[in-house]
DNA sequence: ATACTTTGACCCAAG
DNA sequence: GCTTGGGTCAAAGTA
């Protein structure tokens, strides 16, 4: 896991996300790998630092935590991938969840935002 | 009109 | 069988 490291995210991607999600920063290195590169959108601009596009279907605040945690799905067809992760711009410890078609992985970081943030596109990309 | 976020309600599993 | 809590749905609102 050496992610954080080689990967740099503007913070205020996550502000944008939280905000509204679109819009936010493109990134253009989504490689041109075996993802489906027919995005059904009609507007393909707000594409997460993995290329791939997250919709936000539930927001729960858990007991634990006096955080919310966030869940997405990849509006990706064909790509069964739930990612949740919790209040990224204040948990100082936040989580981050995946869940693929056969793989869950489950992390406990303790980075800052901007990294994590980063980190997740990175797993979810994997996955997704 | 389309796609996405928000938010409360609903569902289901665990205790 | 009831309660609690996490996960998902869906209607309404936004861009």
């Amino acid at each position: 896991m050496s992610w954080q490291s080689e990967n740099r995210v503007p913070s205020q991607s996550i502000e944008t996300a939280k905000n509204g999600g679109l819009n936010g920063n493109i990134v253009q290195e989504h490689h041109e790998e075996d993802a489906d590169q027919i995005p059904s959108r009609e507007n393909v601009n707000y594409v997460s630092e993995d290329g791939y596009n997250w919709r936000k279907y539930g927001q729960k605040q858990v007991k634990g935590s006096e955080y919310p945690r966030s869940y997405y799905k990849c509006t990706y067809a064909h790509r069964p991938v739930t990612k949740k992760w919790s209040d990224l711009t204040r948990a100082t410890s936040p989580k981050l969840f995946i869940k693929g078609p056969t793989v869950i992985q489950n992390l406990s970081l303790t980075v800052d935002p901007s990294s994590l943030l980063l980190t997740t596109s990175k797993v979810a990309r994997s996955n997704c």
